[in-house]
DNA sequence: TCGATATTTCCACTATTATCGAATTATCGA
DNA sequence: TCGATAATTCGATAATAGTGGAAATATCGA
């Protein structure tokens, strides 16, 4: 991931609107949302919401699909998993040292324990 | 950390100066850049990149002290942690089979031959 | 086909953010 | 104390982002 890349993603997540709702699709997994759902939830006009979707999918973050009259908005984890990589990179790779801490954020998310090489 | 919070720290990444300048204290380390440094590296007149580095500051991503006539930055990672730490938990937590991807963040990053007690 | 539902696109308006020159503050060395 | 250097604050302007109503598009069930 660059740099533009980066930015975009992290403008996309950089409004309340916008981080709740990708959130609420990292929590729904697979499954997804439809959008008049995201929409009542976040307390969004459906106009709105679906200017804060673009700009999600836009910038990798989500990605949709149709189911009827619905619209199923699902959190892209690759896009996400690219961006904390790019995050943590300098971090951990620039100054080790540094890293631990950093780690410890993947103990306390129960990283770890779905490792199928275990670190070390 | 909470959304406001987040969405802060969010938003003071999401610019390509910002994000440059952030990257090169996470690089500096202890030591630290003086802000005309930064200014110079970025390709920013001192009164914008300023601008850039109270934002940044305000965040709680990065933290300054005087030395003589400059003012030296440093990256605060106790913020960045927090922010990643925010972003990773719900994608942890809330689906935790989801979370074997991101541990290889912190593999490729890595963190885990820094880490003091090892996974697991 | 028709009406209802779900969502997006378009458009105008408002609000926020970014930029940089000029003035100001702080520090240093002579 | 003075001039030079480093950086910030201020203020005006330019650029970008956010918002929501109205119209358009897609799908469904009758």
């Amino acid at each position: 991931m660059q740099i533009p890349a980066a930015v975009e993603a992290l403008s996309a997540l950089a409004h309340p609107s916008r981080l709740g709702a990708f959130r609420m699709l990292i929590r729904a997994g697979e499954a997804g949302v439809p959008a008049g759902e995201i929409a009542r939830e976040i307390g969004a006009v459906p106009s709105t919401l679906s200017t804060h979707l673009t700009i999600l999918t836009h910038a990798g973050l989500i990605r949709s699909r149709r189911e009827g009259r619905s619209i199923i908005y699902l959190a892209d984890y690759d896009g996400m998993r690219d961006l904390l990589a790019f995050l943590m990179a300098d971090c951990c790779a620039g100054r080790p040292e540094i890293c631990a801490p950093l780690s410890d954020i993947a103990q306390a998310a129960a990283c770890c324990a779905a490792l199928e090489t275990p670190c070390g």
